[in-house]
DNA sequence: CGCGTATTTGAAGGGCCTCAAGTATAGTGG
DNA sequence: CCACTATACTTGAGGCCCTTCAAATACGCG
C-alpha cells in the first residue's frame, strides 16, 4: 500500500500556503436557516432580508455570540463556534461545535434568565440572526407552519445531539477521535465545503474537552494516526487519507494491520 | 451528625416490603404532555381524550415503544423507558432514561424511514400517545399555538440533552454516579414522586452503559457510597442520606472526609 | 521579526477495565 | 401461595490505557 498515488496533497511546507482556508462562508442555498428565512416570507435576495435578518454580523475570535432579540434562531455563515455548558466545579463542557451553514441557539430559544449554554467564536466568524418575535404578527397559518418547522429543526438537533452522545462514548480514545474526524468531514461535505483536506477550527484542547480525553492524549492520537498513514496532519491542517480505515476504527476495530 | 432522626427508612429486611413501588403512575396534572393535551382542545376528563390520546397503553417489559401514528408525541404514565442509539460495532448506547410524566419520541418525530433511536420499556409501563396528525384540522390560531408549544418542548428537550452531555463527562467515575443519582432524584421530585427513597428502574448494566463505565465499576461505586454513608442501597432500592455530599462529589470534590 | 500561544514529547503512576466465579433477587409458572 | 429458575448483583485479582506533571519546540499573529 505504501505511497499509492499522491493525489492527496502532502503537508510539505510548499503546500501549506495553498491549503484550503479555515471555514469559508456558505451560500444561503446551503444554509440550514434557508427554510426558515423563506417561510418567513423572505426571498433570499429580497430587500427585506437585510432588515429582518442580521446578515454577516461579525463575531470576534473568543467573543460570545449573544442573541439581539429575545427569541431568535442563529446560523453560522463563516467561521466556527463552540457551545459549552458550565459545570459546578471545574472547566465548562463543550457540548457542540457549529460549522458554516449550521443552526445555533435552538436550545434555550425561549429561556428567560441567563442562558445556560454559552456560544463562543473559535475564530473570526459571521452569523445570521432570524428574530422569531418579528414574525409573530404573521397570519396564523404562516405562523403555524413556521413554528412547526422550528420544532422539526429542534428535534433534528436533538437527534444530532443523541448521535453525538453515542459515538463520543465509543470504546477507547482511538474510536472517539476517528469518529470526530469523520463527523467533521461529513458536516463539511454536506455544506459543499472541502471535506477531505481541511483545517480544524478548534484547538487540541477543545477537541480533548469535547471527547472527554486529555489534551496530550489527543496530540498522541493525531501523531499515531499520521504514522499509520490514516491521515496527514500538521497543526490544524488535516488530510484524510484512509477514511475506510477511520470508519473501521470508529466502529471499534482494533488497530493491528497497517505498518506503523 | 450521626443518626439524626430515623426519618429515612433503613434497608432492613423488614422495611423492604413497605418500600415505595417502582415507578407509580403520575396524574395528568404532573405530566409534561398536559399542556399539549389542553392545547389540543381536550379537557383532561373529557370524553374525547380517550379517542384522540391513547391513554394507559400498556408496554411489556423489554418491549419496544412504537408510534401508532406517523407523527406523535408520547409521554410515560407509569413505569420507565430507555432510549438507545445503535453503534456500528458493538452494543447500543443508551442516550436517555424516561420517567413517569416525561415526554418521549420528540426526537425523530418526523423521520421517514426506520427510526434511529429505539425506545424500550425497562419494566411493565403505560404510555400516552398524542397524535399530531389528528390536530392538523384545527383552527389556524390553535394550530399555531400548538406548534409553538411543540417547538418549545423540543428546545427544552435539546437543552436537557446538552445538560446530560455535560455532567456525564464529569471527571471520574464517582462524580458521574453521584450526578446520576441526583438527576434521577430531581426528576422524581419534579413529578411529585418520592425522591429521597426510591427504586432505580434500570439495572446496573444500563447505568454503566449510560455513564460510559463498566458494570462492575458501578457496583463497586454503589457499595463505596453506601460504606461512606452517603446513600443506603440494596439492589435497586436506594435512599439518599447525604445529598449535599453527593452534590459536592458530582462537582468534582475529592472524597477525603467522612469515615469509611 | 519577536513574542505568546498551541502543539508535541517523555516518564511515571493510578484508575478503570477485563476476566472469572459466587450470591441474591425477582419474575414465572404451577 | 410457593417453588423454581433465569437474571441481576457482588466481589476479587491483575493488567493496560489513559492521565498527570513537566518541559521543549513549532507555529501564527501582530
Amino acid at each position: 500500500m505504501s505511497d499509492s498515488g499522491n493525489a492527496t496533497p502532502l503537508l510539505t511546507p510548499a503546500n501549506r500556503r495553498r491549503f484550503p482556508p479555515y471555514c469559508p462562508p456558505v451560500e444561503c442555498s446551503a444554509c440550514a436557516l434557508l427554510a426558515l428565512c423563506r417561510m418567513a416570507g423572505l426571498g433570499v435576495d429580497d430587500a427585506r432580508l437585510a432588515e429582518v435578518v442580521g446578515r454577516k454580523r461579525p463575531v470576534a475570535r473568543g467573543a460570545e455570540v449573544r442573541r439581539r432579540e429575545r427569541r431568535s434562531v442563529i446560523a453560522v455563515r463563516s467561521g466556527a463556534l463552540k457551545s459549552e455548558m458550565p459545570r459546578p466545579g471545574g472547566e465548562a463542557q463543550i457540548v457542540a461545535f457549529h460549522l458554516p451553514g449550521e443552526l445555533v441557539a435552538l436550545a434555550g430559544a425561549d429561556e428567560q434568565g441567563a442562558p445556560e449554554v454559552r456560544t463562543l467564536a473559535l475564530m473570526p466568524s459571521e452569523v445570521c440572526e432570524l428574530p422569531v418575535s418579528e414574525l409573530l404578527g404573521f397570519a396564523p397559518e404562516d405562523a403555524a407552519r413556521f413554528h412547526l418547522r422550528l420544532a422539526q429543526d429542534a428535534t433534528a438537533a436533538l437527534l444530532a445531539a443523541q448521535r453525538t452522545l453515542a459515538w463520543t462514548r465509543g470504546e477507547g480514545a482511538e474510536a472517539r477521535l476517528a469518529g470526530f474526524l469523520l463527523d467533521i468531514a461529513a458536516r463539511f461535505a454536506s455544506r459543499e465545503l472541502p471535506a477531505q483536506a481541511f483545517r480544524l477550527p478548534m484547538p487540541r484542547r477543545d477537541i480533548a474537552n469535547f471527547l472527554g480525553l486529555a489534551e496530550e492524549t489527543v496530540c498522541r492520537l493525531f501523531r499515531r494516526f499520521h504514522g499509520r498513514g490514516w491521515i496527514a496532519v500538521s497543526g490544524k491542517r488535516v488530510v484524510l487519507r484512509d477514511p475506510a480505515k477511520l470508519r473501521a476504527v470508529a466502529a471499534g476495530a482494533a488497530a493491528d494491520a497497517s505498518p506503523a
